[in-house]
RNA sequence: GGGCCCUUCGUCUAUCGGUUAGGACCCCAGAUUUUCAAUCUGGUAAGAGGGGUUCGACUCCCCUAGGGCCUACCA
């Protein structure tokens, strides 16, 4: 049984296969980690995906063709002369052939053997690739490939073959890693007579120091990216620009991106992989993300987190969460920025504040108090009134009463506009923070 | 070692023979200011090197250098 999958467009003839299979998992957990990524992404195609598995045993069939057509060989070097051919090979620069290639099976055929393809020493082997273009291979440079091993499992370019081939794969849309593969296949699609699919190798993404991407990194796969707080709008934005570019637009739409793509426009080098833009695009659509929706992803962010918000807290973060998203990079940074609603009374002051309840500052700050008392309705856009009319009628800028505000409504901690933190606290927490300022001994 | 791919600001990219080489992120400065951000304005910053072809090259060709992929009885 092969350890690939495939996808199929319901209906439509484009069917998508996933290559690169994770062998410490069974598939059933590799199927449910593309389903994850996908549902996560809200990447979807009309309708559900349907994944199906190839067909077993198609490959046996076409092996036996592939020797009766004289394409394809039983080689009966042990693994050690099979290892030591290798090196001698590799030693004079030269791709592997096999001394069996052209040795006519005796009686006892039955022998441990593996079955390789034939490759002509000559000519070339042409791919047109519709990101790279014409790419030759020269077939002396190519190895004899092994097809089946010595206990009759097909080898990967065996059996992509075979399967594509079975199941009309017409695009095959992969990582640059297999762009030599496409001739080792091609090899193998001619020899058979079948029509060669579309090859076409992206760029692979590297990581932050240049390097191939990896654990290091810090993200492989799409659930890493909801864990460290991001939206999928954000992932699949970011994505499509690696590599890809429409002119000078850096943020668009699902949309938008499916009208514009066209496989000639993509990158033909590796691009690294940025977490500073990938910032910047997740605060944009933080930024434009409806306020609900925000919550809720950033209550999941928290819980996935280890550090599930209580009741009370929710509340204070849900209003809060339109004066902080602005500045948010992340969902995870939302409770942080919230934080100083997310504090409970008596708040610890910080040093700066402290000094500032001197009499003269806590007697003004009693008559703002005064006047924020009984405040109807408590809005941003009432208390702003109330604070600039303080100002006015104490004849003092904001800098005389603003610092003391914050300190004694905050602790210490980074707060919005005045206005906003005290609409975000709600009249009883914050009249409440301000008694337990003045109430402090001096 | 061999084959193949790639090479524009630090990063992602635009340009597709004639541009002051553009945009975005980052960074810096200024503005704003009641903190931190955010926001606004401005700025620094690039065609790997060398040969050609051409009136003219980042754009085409060759060489070199650097990076990557493959070179498995892995996928």
């Amino acid at each position: 049984m092969f350890n690939w999958l495939y996808a199929r467009h319901c209906g439509g003839q484009f069917l998508l296969r996933i290559e690169d299979t994770d062998r410490a998992r069974s598939t059933e957990e590799a199927v449910q980690v593309i389903f994850d990524s996908l549902e996560w992404l809200e990447l979807k195609w009309d309708g559900a995906p349907v994944f199906q598995f190839a067909r077993a045993g198609v490959h046996q069939g076409v092996v036996r063709e592939l020797i009766d057509r004289g394409w394809a060989f039983r080689c009966y070097m042990s693994a050690e002369e099979s290892e030591a051919a290798k090196a001698e090979a590799r030693a004079e620069g030269r791709a592997l052939r096999s001394p069996w290639r052209d040795r006519t099976p005796e009686a006892g055929a039955d022998l441990p053997h593996v079955v390789r393809f034939k490759t002509p020493t000559g000519g070339e082997t042409v791919i047109e690739d519709l990101v790279r273009g014409t790419v030759r291979f020269p077939n002396k440079d190519l190895d004899d490939l092994i097809l089946l091993r010595t206990d009759g499992a097909p080898t990967y370019n065996l059996a992509v073959t075979c399967d594509d081939h079975d199941m009309g794969v017409t695009h095959v849309i992969r990582g640059e890693e297999h762009l030599s593969n496409a001739a080792r296949q091609a090899l193998i699609y001619q020899a058979m007579d079948w029509d060669l699919p579309q090859f076409g190798h992206l760029p692979l993404i590297m990581g932050e120091d240049g390097a191939k991407l990896s654990k290091r990194h810090g993200a492989q796969s799409v659930g890493e990216f909801r864990d460290m707080g991001y939206l999928p709008e954000a992932v699949r934005n970011y994505l499509a620009r690696l590599g890809w570019g429409h002119g000078d637009d850096e943020i668009f739409s699902d949309q938008q991106a499916i009208a514009w793509f066209d496989v000639k426009d993509v990158t033909k080098s590796p691009a690294r992989f940025d977490f500073a833009k990938l910032n910047a695009i997740n605060a944009h659509y933080i930024r434009i993300a409806d306020d609900d929706r925000l919550m809720a992803l950033a209550l999941d962010a928290m819980v996935r987190k280890g550090e599930p918000l209580a009741g009370e807290d929710e509340v204070r973060l849900r209003r809060a969460l339109p004066l902080v998203k602005e500045g948010a990079k992340t969902l995870l940074d939302l409770p942080a920025l919230a934080g100083f609603a997310l504090k409970h009374r008596p708040l610890k002051l910080d040093d700066k504040t402290a000094a500032r309840l001197s009499p003269d500052g806590k007697a003004r700050l009693q008559r703002l108090r005064e006047r924020l008392d009984g405040l109807e309705p408590w809005s941003a856009e009432t208390l702003d009134g109330a604070l600039r009319g303080f100002v006015a009628e104490e004849g003092i800028g904001f800098g005389e009463i603003g610092p003391l505000l914050r300190g004694v409504l905050t602790g210490g901690t980074p707060s919005p506009d005045l206005a906003g933190t005290l609409f975000a606290l709600q009249c009883e927490e914050a009249l409440g923070r301000i008694d337990d300022a003045l109430s402090r001994p001096a």
